[in-house]
DNA sequence: AGAACGGATCGAATCGATTCGATCGGGCGA
DNA sequence: TCGCCCGATCGAATCGATTCGATCCGTTCT
């Protein structure tokens, strides 16, 4: 019924309430700003117009046109944001670059490479940007965010030029995991995968997969397992969930041959393949040991402790969202190597005699 | 080695381009936008010189302030982000909204209202705010956010006028069960309830709760109670974690008086419950029912199956996405009360003859 | 053939602030 | 007492695009 509800349709400016203040748009601005020099009876003259007017404070549009500075930092999650809210991994990350970003004062603007309409990557006022969980189309988005300048840490990719990388031991860790297979006895082991390329099906591992994986930190767990056991195969899984792990399981374990111990690339995966197992009557670890990788507490293991390595997903996030606002206020970080710890589980055992 | 590295420090612009190309700014622009007839001609002589000088588009932050839009959804969270990221219904929120600002091609921008140095609800660029989860500092929030003409959309707020909201019937679905505890002959029930301020200490909920509470959630739900048990008493909680329930639980366990069943605020905080009474020998249902409100599905419950209230936290939010998008475009939209559904576990009894 | 039409292009104003350099006084040291 | 210096203030340029209205010119209708 008052005045407020049309007055949404011209907001005041700084020049107006400089005007009603009677001083200048510069010392209006210097006022609000609190750079410069400014008297004590101007500032309150200018606040009191401002308070007037109903000014909420300068157009945060003009001024990170002026000052090239948005205050934003761009955080790029593999595909759908709502993977990214559902995957522990990316939101333990997540976690530890709001809580570095946010102490440096900047916002995290969400953003996912799956290319929506309008904005994205390309099209998006930010400062700097993370890339964040093991894309499967990092080059593309690195090329862009090169081509405008922009700033770019990225966890777990190949070192590429002009990009800050945050990186994880995957390839020494799965080869940890697999020789403790190894040590027990396992000598057909198999993998579940996640996923090598965009494609999303699930899907028998192919021989050429060094040649065809575009995710890095797929590729480099495979290179791990290879390591170790050369002549493995597997399943690609379609993505890191339980329930992609119960189907890649199922269809790992009905085959003709079945492994003695499963590889899981990731712990909900490796969970997953349990909860297979159990529906065929296999019995881990009796009759089929499962490793997994990240470190997820989870208890939906039930009385199962898995097998695992736990990586450091929080302390990545801090370092990415730390090298984010040194890259912005112009410092030069050094990218970063994190390692991660083997955990021995109840969920392998030595092979069982056949 | 290349030049590129030092190519960082002076990005071309859209004039230069249009110079190159030997036409008028305006014409380069419209080459861009696709805005307005454009000879085709024209456009390729644009694009190519956009690609000679490596031009990546319009400076987004030029185009928000000329056009007065940003195309970034801000999306206000609760205290600090990580603990958004830790709490499984701002999570399946966040889920809807980014599903339908994501398809709807507008970024979100995470902010707290925990009041950061920089950026924060008064000073990020976006054309619309979401208010999620029963902040306990809604108003103020809400009064910046007003001043600035802004649209808000908030998730279980009171009714403010200018604020679309998406609420859920928090008194009636606590009251349903209370009524369910009723029946079961209960007459001694405690709350653990959320925070019902910005304080964050756990103490006695006070008898002036219905004043006091600054959390439209929190002094609902405690509503709801007050329906069915008039006189109740309770602890108040630090915030909802399975942590923060098991010490409420503690504290009201061991008190004087021991409840037959208690009645938390949100799942997480049951479990808490849960935890402290069998830490102290009490069995569950058999000596103490518990209630929770949410419908998490967690199996960190082991063999309990909780009695609670299931919400569609993440319809919830997909409404709230819309109806931002919607406010965005000059729309009209309504706002929406939601409703949850009784679901009965195994956590509550019939109390046990003393 | 002349007028009306419409597609392509351009010039200039505009969005709302920040900031550099210049100007103007007033207080203080020599 | 004169000049110097510094604090306060102002004018104008600038950030990089979008967009309105005007202009120009090749077609088409009558």
């Amino acid at each position: 019924m008052d005045g407020e509800a049309s007055a949404v349709t011209q907001r005041p400016t700084l020049a107006a309430v400089a005007a009603l203040a009677g001083v200048s748009g510069s010392t209006a601005s210097l006022a609000f700003s609190g750079a410069g020099p400014v008297s004590e009876a101007t500032r309150v003259k200018v606040l009191a117009a401002a308070e007037t007017l109903g000014y909420a404070g300068p157009d945060p549009r003009a001024q990170s046109l002026r000052r090239g500075r948005s205050g934003i930092i761009g955080i790029v999650v593999e595909d759908a944001l709502q993977d990214a809210f559902r995957d522990p991994m990316s939101l333990a990350m997540l976690d530890g670059v709001a809580a570095e970003t946010g102490s440096a004062g900047a916002g995290l603007l969400l953003l996912s490479d799956a290319g929506g309409p309008q904005i994205d990557i390309r099209s998006a006022p930010m400062d700097a940007v993370i890339l964040i969980g093991c894309s499967t189309r990092l080059d593309e988005s690195v090329a862009v965010l090169r081509k405008r300048g922009m700033p770019v840490v990225a966890i777990e990719a190949d070192d590429m030029p002009g990009v800050l990388s945050i990186s994880l031991d995957n390839r020494d860790a799965t080869a940890r995991l697999a020789r403790h297979l190894l040590h027990l006895g396992h000598e057909n082991v198999s993998v579940v995968s996640l996923p090598i390329d965009g494609s999303k099906i699930q899907a028998p591992l192919p021989a050429d997969w060094d040649a065809l994986a575009t995710s890095h930190t797929t590729r480099d767990r495979l290179r791990g397992l290879r390591d170790v056991y050369p002549g493995f195969g597997g399943i690609v899984a379609i993505r890191s969930s339980i329930e992609a792990g119960r189907a890649a399981g199922l269809a790992l374990l009905e085959g003709a041959v079945r492994p003695t111990a499963v590889v899981a690339q990731s712990d909900l995966l490796a969970i997953g393949v349990i909860r297979a197992a159990e529906s065929l009557g296999i019995r881990v670890p009796e009759e089929l040991s499962v490793v997994g990788f990240d470190g997820v507490r989870i208890d939906e293991l039930g009385e199962h402790d898995l097998t695992t390595v736990i990586q450091p997903a929080q302390d990545k996030g801090r370092a990415a969202g730390r090298a984010a606002v040194e890259l912005i206020a112009g410092g030069a970080p050094q990218s970063m190597a994190f390692t991660s710890e083997l955990h021995i589980g109840t969920t392998t055992a030595a092979r069982s005699q056949p």
